[in-house]
DNA sequence: CATAACCTTTGAGTTAAGTTGAAGGTCAAG
DNA sequence: CTTGACCTTCAACTTAACTCAAAGGTTATG
């Protein structure tokens, strides 16, 4: 299989497969006479590997990191440990999110709670004074590693 | 007041309020004969409100589309409509960081229930199956805007 | 034999939100 | 008068995960 042929069959580029291999992702690759690559079916398999640990929110280092060079021989300490740490890095996203998502709530409770009566300007200047005060000490979180976990899924190749 | 106490003040570095400045976040500020930069007392709770903003998980090109010039005259509809619209993009993303935390606490469960029986390599391709045909499909989300959601909180200046 | 559809490498561009460095002007203290 | 702490501009660098373009080789088809 011809690198095009396995980059259909992964829902991914040519190119993204190279930068793959150039990461060191993905073990160099048997070659044609002529330079193209050939892979094997379980090619697919491990893209497959790779863009659902994506989603999951782990980056392509700690893949790397994580992913043994056959497919089969895991170590599972590493990998156990690591998907206790993710996990624990979503909650703490996860409590970010809800507190950050309360006050944007009590702020739009706020807002709409004046019909028109009270000048808009004092109005303005309440409602910021108590949004300063309320946003002005959150929990401190890991480092910035957690970007990730914020992308989309979509994104499906369109060509 | 001097850039550097205004820095100082609002938790920030020059540098980074000099961007702001360029990035049309902040009007451009009376000079004093040197050239030195000279702001008024309000310039820090107009920071406080930007870095507040940021936190929420608003991008700098949505504050300076709805921050006005006076800090006074808000364009009320507009910002309750980019308010409402960040809690429907928060929510969106607190399901797919539940989807994920599922899907992880579910193959840690996986892994550890094979004390050491079953051939290890056995063991790796079941769980590689499972775990590949529950990612495969995951909600699809809004555009890319959603990274800075998930941003350390953290990062006070050390120096 | 021309053309399209593949493939190769290399290097540069993308985004966001700044940071860092160079090169220089200004100001107060000792 | 010199040291150190400020301030100025401008340009380049940072990170992650790719994408895109250029310039060229290969293969299948009409």
């Amino acid at each position: 299989m011809n690198i095009g042929e396995l980059a259909k069959r992964a829902g991914l580029t040519a190119s993204a497969i190279r930068f793959y291999e150039r990461a060191g992702l993905l073990a160099s690759v048997e070659r044609r006479p002529n330079g193209y690559r050939v892979y094997p079916p379980e090619a697919a398999l491990k893209l497959n590997l790779i863009v659902a640990a994506q989603k999951a929110g782990f980056s392509l280092d700690e893949i790397r990191s994580l992913l043994p060079p056959d497919l089969v021989n895991w170590r599972h300490d590493a990998v156990l440990e690591a998907l206790r740490r993710k996990v624990k890095d979503i909650e703490a996203l996860q409590a970010r999110l809800a507190q950050s998502r309360a006050h944007l709530v009590a702020l739009i409770g706020e807002i709409e709670a004046k019909p028109g009566g009270i000048e808009c300007s004092e109005n303005a200047r309440m409602v910021l004074a108590r949004m300063l005060d309320g946003k002005l000490e959150q929990p401190q979180l890991a480092p910035a590693d957690l970007r990730r976990l914020g992308k989309s899924a979509g994104r499906r190749r369109t060509s």
